[in-house]
DNA sequence: AAAACATTTAACCAAATGGTTAAATGTTAG
DNA sequence: CTAACATTTAACCATTTGGTTAAATGTTTT
């Protein structure tokens, strides 16, 4: 039935990372410039544990990548895995994109067949229902 | 410092209903077809209720809408609110393309400057950033 | 060596998550 | 009306999550 590979825990975890507003914010932060834990506990209202836990997190997910510096802990972004979200949102988004096109598809034979139909479908394309 | 607006609590809802396999796998399941809770509870190695649940997360988040029909209860894939995440992820993978666009840029200046050649190489990038 | 700094670990806690079984609620069919 | 069906709700449980404070671990500075 439902085979637990180790894409899907791959997943499971990215997507765990990225469902925490700290931790998106966090992220955002070491786009571009590697920070220590204190610079970034700075930011936010909670204890310098609870954002190490998150940066664990961050870490486990293949999110960011950390390196020592003397007593500094430096952080930074680590885009690469992320792009497994990104192709499995995209994959599932084909879908919709191929419901949309076939959609439009129709409504434009049915226009071709009877090019006396109200306005009614000029909204179509960025359709809510499709029936 | 963070201000926690009704598009974070939307995201954190949405990245954490796609954390799950069985969630993600449900989604896909429900792009095509409407099916009916005992229908997917078929295809998965878990209780009636449980299945329930994550549709209830599912629903939740915005990623599933569900209708009755008689003592059937339909759900199909909604995925106007997954345009969300991937905008999120858009965004956030934008800074990443700079960074490799950045680097082309360095290494042909690079070459450039290595090999003499004509100044036809200026303008590679899409973006001319900063500096 | 001692003090200050940067960070993690440990122990704890409340709440959320993901599952279970058993009972309750609606809905259709005989 | 009653029985069968489709689903949800309730109650429960173990584990995970996201936070805390206090103590421990390394590293630099003086």
């Amino acid at each position: 039935m439902l085979d637990m590979n180790t894409n899907d825990q791959q997943l499971d975890s990215i997507f765990q990372a990225l469902s925490d507003t700290t931790r998106r914010n966090i992220l955002m932060r070491v786009r571009n410039s590697d920070e220590t834990v204190s610079d970034l506990t700075a930011h936010y209202n909670m204890s310098m544990p609870a954002i190490t836990k998150h940066l664990n997190v961050l870490e486990q997910a293949g999110l960011i990548i950390r390196r020592k510096e003397g007593r500094k802990r430096l952080c930074r972004a680590e885009p690469k895995n992320l792009t497994s979200a990104m192709e499995w949102l995209e994959y599932y988004q084909e879908f919709w994109n191929e419901q949309l096109e076939n959609l439009k598809q129709f409504v434009e034979k049915s226009v071709d067949r009877n090019t006396t139909l109200s306005p009614s479908h000029k909204n179509i394309g960025k359709g809510d229902k499709h029936e």
